[in-house]
RNA sequence: GGCCCCGUCGUCUAGCGGUAAGGAUCCAUGGUUUUCAUCCAUGUUACAGGAGUUCGAUUCUCCUCGGGGUCACCA
């Protein structure tokens, strides 16, 4: 079975690149059948978990994501990471160190200034004598000392360390006795079964040591897929000064779930030429083998195409469902479809359509000042007061339909061209000269108000 | 600085020894539309550089350059 996982540290909200290796993570177990498993690293203890948590939970679900099983707390497992550190120390591969933060940090400089590599010198490898009063120890593993590590990573493809380069015999508990990221990072992955591990390349020079303890615990080494960083606009690691990296930022500027899947999924990764992907098709062909090496640089025009195109594409019903975090309440409106329909293939995102359906309920407060001047001169007033009239005296009018034919009569007995009666017009129902097709607004708000709009236009602009 | 990774249009990417280097987005132009948007059509733009290997390299090897990541009793 494979078993995927997301182990975010507590940061307070789900970001944009985590929330895009969670993806893959849970697109790779959801197609083999597999569980996806969410954990919390909160070894450090200061930041709040609980709430961490919560927030990523709540952006999951937004997304229509779902983690299996229970949320892994590290900070409530110290009595197990206990067990496996007095094991090691029991079978000697780990020892407890006396070297105070002092001399430790006296030991970088020196190396630092003979341009050494800065690492633990193993004084208390092979310790058997009396401890120095009044410290703490801190637990350290016993590392290899010379050798190569190799990571096999499905990305990037074998990767050889040499020991000497990068090890030393790190810490693993300490002085408080609590256990240390790369340790327990190791452990759990093990204790929770996971078989592949998918998470950013930032985690790549971690992965030696992590492999250092699970051959110390005799535990199988899972696959690694280690994904590349988005990089901001200067080719740097994503981080918060670069605007929205809150997943929820995205439902906030009126982006659709699918849209963000869509985009983040396509960030690194790719299948042939296709560019829109439903939730079943990712299940279907995402495979982490064929993750890109390099980094991608995040820029969100895509986005926008993406949401844009979502929006087109999204039946009437479930579209008013989405519109409802933005204050609309469409469920019930009598003129809804004609609404939806005419607004669908403008809108960016659902905030903008949003305030595109604002703008159609509302009457004009104000008219443009070059619109006025430009096509509103006494012959359109007189094509306004023809339309008006044949409005008034028609009792069957509700569909777009039926308004176009009305204007169609207009123009056809005044002998004039459609312009002469669009541009006015539109400018008396919207107040500018841009906007969905003058039938549909005039279905969608009546023809009481059609022909309100239409005397205050001309009271205000004559 | 050590170690590691990466390098195809501005951006996201396809390519897996022989291609007019493809798609998408963006941008520009034209068409459709009473307007704007949509939609359709067309167009501009890329293999970082240099040596090899080979009949032939974007593709394989090496070097250079450039970018990034990481070097904690943080995760």
């Amino acid at each position: 079975m494979v078993v995927t996982r997301f182990a975010p540290s507590p940061t307070g909200y789900l970001h944009i690149g985590g929330l895009r290796t969670a993806l893959f993570s849970y697109l790779w177990a959801r197609k083999n059948g597999g569980k996806f498993l969410l954990r919390i690293e909160d070894t450090d203890k200061a930041r709040n978990s609980q709430e961490a948590a919560e927030a990523i939970v709540k952006a999951f679900n937004w997304l229509g994501l779902e983690h299996d099983g229970e949320i892994i707390y590290q900070s409530q497992r110290d009595d197990i990471y206990a067990v496996y550190i007095k094991q090691l120390l029991e079978e000697g591969k780990a020892y407890k160190c006396y070297m105070s933060k002092e001399e430790l940090s006296e030991l970088r400089e020196t190396q630092m200034a003979n341009k050494e590599r800065t690492k633990y010198d193993g004084k208390y490898r092979d310790f058997n004598g009396t401890p120095p009063e009044g410290i703490e120890p801190v637990i350290r593993i016993k590392a290899p000392i010379s050798g190569e590590i190799l990571v096999r990573d499905g990305v990037k493809g074998d990767i050889s360390f040499q020991a000497e380069d990068i090890l030393d015999d790190f810490v693993i508990a300490r002085g408080d006795g609590s256990p240390t990221y790369n340790f327990v990072v190791a452990i759990d992955d093990h204790l929770m079964g996971v078989t592949e591990v998918i998470r950013g390349d930032d985690h790549l020079s971690n992965t030696p040591k992590q492999i250092v303890v699970y051959e110390a615990l005799g535990f199988d080494v899972p696959k690694f897929f280690h994904v590349p960083m988005i990089h901001n606009h200067e080719g740097k690691k994503l981080s918060k000064r670069d605007g929205a990296t809150d997943v929820m930022a995205y439902k906030e500027m009126g982006y659709t779930p699918q849209a963000l899947l869509n985009f983040l999924v396509r960030l690194g990764w790719s299948y042939g030429d296709q560019e829109i992907f439903s939730m079943d098709e990712m299940m279907e062909f995402f495979n982490p083998k064929n993750i890109n090496k390099s980094a991608s640089i995040y820029n969100t025009e895509k986005l926008d195409w993406l949401n844009s195109h979502y929006i087109k594409n999204t039946p009437n019903n479930e579209l008013s469902r989405l519109l409802e975090p933005y204050g609309l309440l469409l469920t019930s409106h009598d003129k809804k479809e004609i609404l939806l329909d005419a607004l669908k293939e403008r809108a960016k995102t659902l905030k903008e359509m949003a305030a595109l359906v604002y703008e159609i309920i509302s009457h004009p407060t104000s008219y443009d000042e070059k619109a006025v001047e430009k096509s509103f001169k006494a012959d359109a007033i007189d094509v306004l007061r023809a339309f008006a009239t044949k409005v008034a005296a028609n009792s069957e009018l509700h569909l777009p339909s039926d308004y176009h034919h009305l204007m169609q009569e207009v123009v056809d007995e005044m002998k004039i061209g459609f312009g002469k009666i669009g541009q006015p017009l539109r400018l008396a129902l919207l107040g500018k000269m841009s906007g969905p097709g003058l039938d549909s607004v005039m279905a969608i708000i009546g023809k009481d108000e059609t022909i309100s709009r239409i005397n205050s236009a001309i009271t205000a602009n004559s």
